[in-house]
DNA sequence: CAGCATTGTTGTCGACGCCTACATTGGCGG
DNA sequence: CCGCCAATGTAGGCGTCGACAACAATGCTG
């Protein structure tokens, strides 16, 4: 047989990767199925056991390069000498497009089911994603422009709706368009408040 | 055989909508198998297709018995007398109650996988939830103890940040304890906005 | 260049979802 | 009262999947 691939495949971690993200945007995590993963790339069913003992593991991985991602696009869009407002906006707007652009990758993300080795990973992650808000709480603070309390539980406050528009997207429950354009206004009134000054 | 069970079941449905409900709480729905159900409750392998055409449709109905029970509890939570911030803060709790006892319900509710026709019955018992909120905002609108705009804009702002904690909650990113501790100042943060005043 | 760890292959096992053909049951009309 | 039919449960089978084990090809390292 004159077969040109190679025994080996040269990355094939990073291939699947690759192409589990392809089909978890087109078909769900459901449908995500590693003897078809291995199908697609052109190696045998039992290859990609040897990058990633279970499933599961594969889709931790996943998660946690969502995160990364997450975690570069907050970090773009954190704007550290714009006004508290603005500021607050930025950032709320690349969670929001990470949630449209990602939104199975989003559900993967906050879902309760990875191995607990990986949790400290994820969390970690976790708290890099809200180390962009945390700062913007703290530095505001610092200049009086931000109610006093424990800046963790302002940093919630602020970071708690964000990520429940995020989820509400992802879950197709508000349309993209909706709350991109609402978020301005939303972000007003996590600032100011519902009630009238 | 003197086997006494029927050779009918008699609520069967009802059997498999129950015995999925515990698994899903103590298992995970990944681990929910048609099957396993069957066993459980002592009928053949094929029966449950009878009732649920679909795996599928059995989480969709899963996912519909946990909006009429959520709905039942914002229901029940909901203080029309009380001024606006213990109202909101009740409902707020009951959400969060309901989150933290039915964390995999949640998620599945939240899913993004329904069959496009179950989806018109699961946007109104969502509706429905929402109407809680609406009408706490409404009212406290009229009364002008909430800022003027679109009611269904504010009713958001409100409903996102309480439904971003239930899902941390789910997610195992935020603890319990700590989400119910902080509810009052989270609420309250809600209403007065991060901005001193 | 020899040996060994890494990586990919083949084959297998049990479980699952779904389908079809068949069995049992209960209810309804003659 | 009885026979028929729809509803409900059963038995078996098909194709797929995840996981495992035994084996083969590769390439690194001493």
């Amino acid at each position: 047989m004159s077969q040109s691939r190679p025994y080996h495949h040269g990355d094939l971690r990073a291939a699947l990767l690759a192409s589990a993200e392809r089909t978890l945007r087109e078909k769900g995590s459901a449908a995500l199925s590693l003897r078809e993963l291995a199908r697609d790339i052109g190696v045998s069913h039992a290859a990609p056991g040897r990058h990633f003992k279970d499933k599961q593991a594969l889709l931790d991985a996943l998660a946690l390069s969502g995160y990364d991602r997450l975690n570069r696009a907050l970090a773009a869009a954190d704007l550290p000498d714009a006004p508290l407002e603005p500021r607050l906006t930025s950032l709320a707007r690349a969670y929001l497009t990470f949630a449209i652009e990602n939104p199975e990758l989003l559900e993967l993300m906050f879902a309760r089911k990875h191995d607990p080795d990986i949790d400290a990973q994820l969390a970690e992650a976790v708290d890099l994603s809200m180390g962009s808000f945390v700062r913007l709480t703290a530095e505001a603070q610092r200049r009086g422009e931000i109610v006093e309390g424990d800046p963790e539980h302002l940093t919630l406050a602020a970071a708690a709706g964000i990520h429940g528009l995020a989820t509400l997207i992802a879950a197709c429950a508000l349309s993209a368009d909706e709350a991109l354009s609402g978020l301005d206004g939303y972000v007003h009134l996590l600032l100011h408040g519902l009630k009238p000054r």
